[in-house]
RNA sequence: GUGGAUGUAGCUCAGUGGUAGAGCCCCGGAUUGUGGUUCCGGAUGUCGAGGGUUCAAAUCCCUUCAUCCACCCCA
């Protein structure tokens, strides 16, 4: 006997009511999206891996250990760990923003090497939308107003809390990551080991550690908001300002820092208490500077990403899942002689509407038969016997509701079903 | 990457050294052309994998893989 094979760590194999969810969070951002004038953007799973530390941060966790990265030949390749970073090279290989402002948006896997649990896996599914070419508040908020609809969609608006902040523009940041750094030097020695390490690479990210100790001192710490220059503190008072306009619930958290590198001005997360360890369904914020780090014109742009599988999850613990889709029609004929007419009988529905039509295949009696009818999930049965081929008639039994089974002539079935609901 | 728990039938699980079990599911019959309820009967296992100890291992030991939880990180 072979070997027998399986899963690789952190991969899922995705099919029935785990699916069906997964579905139905896709389709209604592809909705919304384009509803709101994005359009589609289909980029590729590998990148250069010089791409990702470049764009994202050689410092960020996401790059330094926890990609999927390999050689070929002579250059270094990596699976994507989230989308934007391609997004923005695709924008300045094409040229997309010369005289343009792109809104687009993406659905795709995304690979990060990580210890695997729940609402965590080293495949995993996100959504996202880019603006490029707007530098204002305006399409910060229409970004989350997107996603408010989606969670309102989903049934998951009271679920889902949103926290904002603002890392203002490069000069206040420079500024206040100076004096972050000259206060939290002094308190070296009581950090934990992670935010000594971050203090000379990214001290930013300091802020949202969740060590206790650590947490004390940060609450003395230089706060952004007192380094923020007057075009930064314009942008975040304009940002607060339409959300309130647009009826979005936000708390504004001064630690929120976002894990990679590239944001600026207005950053936000979408959080939930509903998955034990994993709070965190998607996250967003604007990065001036990206385009023209990753060699590109300079264009302002914003943008967000949702994990789907969490959000599919959500609606799950929720009790809000979705069913795997069932055959609207089961067409079961008595005996194989029949199977025939059944065939044609099933071909003949599915031209006359937009019914999904299963037919019964293999032997068994017609218990049996019956019985795979009812577990298909149909709602009506077809059922057809000898007689039935011999008069050119279907039997029509409805499997779900208390109704008298009728006997109609073929040519008649289409006006029936499409009456039976 | 670190720590802890778990892995036995399709599913949920019991079984702690001596013949692998239950419930649900599945299959057949009661009901020769009618499912879903009821009654009767039946089938089903690399006991996660590999190695070791023992007369004997699902059970004890080692290794490994996977899952779950927490940390870390993020979606």
């Amino acid at each position: 006997m072979s070997e027998r094979s399986s899963l690789v760590r952190g991969m899922r194999d995705l099919y029935e009511d785990e699916l069906a969810n997964i579905r139905l969070v896709e389709t209604v951002f592809s909705e919304t999206l384009e509803s709101y004038g994005y359009a589609l953007i289909r980029l590729p799973i590998m990148e250069r891996t010089a791409l990702f530390s470049r764009g994202i941060g050689e410092a960020t966790d996401a790059v330094s250990k926890e990609m999927f990265t390999f050689d070929d030949e002579t250059e270094s390749l990596s699976l994507r760990p989230e989308g934007t970073a391609s997004c923005v090279r695709a924008v300045i290989d094409a040229n997309m923003y010369r005289g343009h402002q792109p809104k687009l948006w993406y659905i795709g896997s995304m690979f990060r090497h990580e210890r695997p649990q729940l609402g965590r896996y080293r495949e995993f599914y996100q959504v996202g939308a880019e603006a490029f070419g707007f530098s204002g508040p305006d399409v910060d908020t229409e970004l989350i107003r997107i996603v408010q609809d989606v969670w309102e969609s989903l049934e998951l608006a009271e679920e889902i809390t949103l926290e904002i902040n603002t890392l203002g523009n490069t000069p206040s940041r420079k500024q206040h990551r100076d004096a972050l750094v000259e206060y939290l030097a002094q308190y070296k020695a009581q950090l934990d080991e992670d935010s000594q390490r971050r203090l000379e690479q990214n001290p930013l990210r300091i802020l949202d550690s969740k060590n206790e100790q650590t947490q004390k001192i940060i609450e003395q710490a230089p706060s952004i908001s007192d380094y923020l220059d007057a075009e930064s503190r314009r942008h975040f008072d304009e940002f607060q300002e339409r959300l309130v306009r647009l009826g979005i619930r936000a708390t504004v958290n001064p630690n929120l820092v976002r894990g990679l590198d590239y944001y600026t001005h207005s950053v936000f997360e979408w959080n939930t208490d509903k998955l034990g360890a994993q709070k965190q369904v998607g996250g967003g914020g604007r990065y001036d500077g990206l385009c023209e780090l990753l060699g590109g014109a300079p264009c302002p742009a914003a943008g967000f990403a949702i994990g789907v599988d969490r959000v599919a999850l959500l609606r799950n613990e929720l009790g809000l899942a979705s069913q795997a889709s069932s055959p609207d029609v089961y067409v079961v004929a008595l005996s194989d002689d029949e199977e025939d007419y059944a065939l044609q009988v099933a071909a003949k529905v599915r031209a006359a509407s937009s019914l999904s039509v299963r037919v019964h295949q293999g032997a068994g009696k017609v218990k049996a038969r019956m019985r795979a009818a009812d577990r298909s999930g149909a709602t009506i049965a077809l059922i057809i016997g000898a007689q039935e081929a011999a008069s050119n008639q279907v039997s029509l039994k409805w499997l779900r509701i208390n109704r008298e089974q009728v006997t109609v002539p073929v040519a008649e079935l289409p006006s029936t079903l499409l009456n039976s609901n």
